[in-house]
DNA sequence: CGCGACGTTGATTTGCCTCAACGATTGTGG
DNA sequence: CCACAATCGTTGAGGCAAATCAACGTCGCG
């Protein structure tokens, strides 16, 4: 048996809540299969994010460019997870980053409009995303205190140890960016962590 | 006339949104006011936060303590603010963090159970709140991307003249631990440019 | 008055950056 | 399928930003 893209988020939806079959269909109507090739952009700063989207297969990441054209990563994501500019979807507002693909990727989109309609007909989906961005924001927390509180190092070893998967599949220099480092001390500390 | 804090509160809510004269009532009801000492502590870590809690009077701090005992300020409210750890207030879990008075204060509470009838009775504070929230998101996703890509001489800056009030009510060291920085590194950068 | 809380100063150390150069892969067009 | 260009990781020298530590001055307050 083939594995189909909208089976596997319906799998994910019900790790957190429990579907009926007509909720099932229902959900998979709405939502919409989109591929990126590598390096494809999703979200450009000015754009207004409009969707959210599921990862059914490859990586993203969410940065910010800094005034000195520096790149920072805010986010990575792999298959399962939820990526978006969260604040331009729920403000309505022109993003100020970008969402790029860093592999060849597969996403599920299900648009705002039709989100707030799934809301209407099955509550459930209202609170897994209720808990979605709650977590999102607990996870942002984590990041701005491990940020100010723990050095380079602490958070490189708590990364690895947290996203091994993540840390083997995309380059060593967008970690360092994610880390809030540059490339060349990542390969240092990395080397020095090795004995 | 004599201020009264719910009065405040109302004014404040009016800012975003219209309430009409039942609603004005009902919401005052729902509210309690609160008196805190110096350096009262009002959410310990270990507490679960079940309050929203508006300042009508004072300033308050939400810091987060590490392994080393070293506090981090996260979070500074003043005159027509809201405080709390919002986290432990949205899933119901343990907060990490403590929110103390750093002046003698008055605050407005409401207990979850009670903002929620409220949001029954009244949609524009529920869209109040969730404006909140979404506020309170961004901020702390400013917070991550500044941390990460800027010196501390620019975010003192950029602090400064963003929350010129409550640079000048705080101890310099509450600063510098918002910042990320120690006092006697602040203390020199003070020095430098005031040239 | 005396003490504790706060800010300042200077000397020293450390964490991390910048820049420049160089392999090792990987990808790509001819 | 090769040749060449990108892309990526590593290394090392030198420099700056910020921490640490210790000492001291000042002020408000019980």
């Amino acid at each position: 048996m083939i594995e189909n893209p909208k089976d596997v988020l319906i799998l994910h939806f019900q790790e957190t809540i429990s579907l009926k079959e007509n909720e099932i269909s229902l959900v998979k109507n709405h939502f919409k299969i989109k591929e990126l090739k590598k390096k494809e952009i999703l979200i450009f700063p000015g754009d207004v994010s409009n969707h959210m989207q599921f990862i059914y297969k490859g990586c993203l990441r969410n940065y910010y460019m800094d005034q000195e054209a520096k790149e920072h990563i805010l986010q990575f994501g792999i298959e399962n997870w939820w990526v978006n500019d969260l604040y331009s979807y729920l403000t309505k507002t022109p993003s100020k980053q970008f969402v790029q693909a860093i592999e060849k990727s597969i996403i599920l989109q299900i648009h705002r409009d039709s989100l707030n309609e799934l809301f209407d007909q099955i509550p459930a989906i209202e609170r897994f995303f209720r808990l979605k961005f709650e977590k999102a924001y607990v996870s942002l927390q984590d990041r701005t205190i491990n940020t100010l509180s723990k050095t380079a190092e602490e958070r490189y070893l708590e990364f690895r140890s947290q996203y091994r998967d993540i840390e083997q599949r995309v380059p060593q220099y967008m970690i360092a960016s994610y880390l809030g480092i540059t490339p060349e001390f990542l390969s240092a500390m990395r080397k020095k962590i090795a004995k």
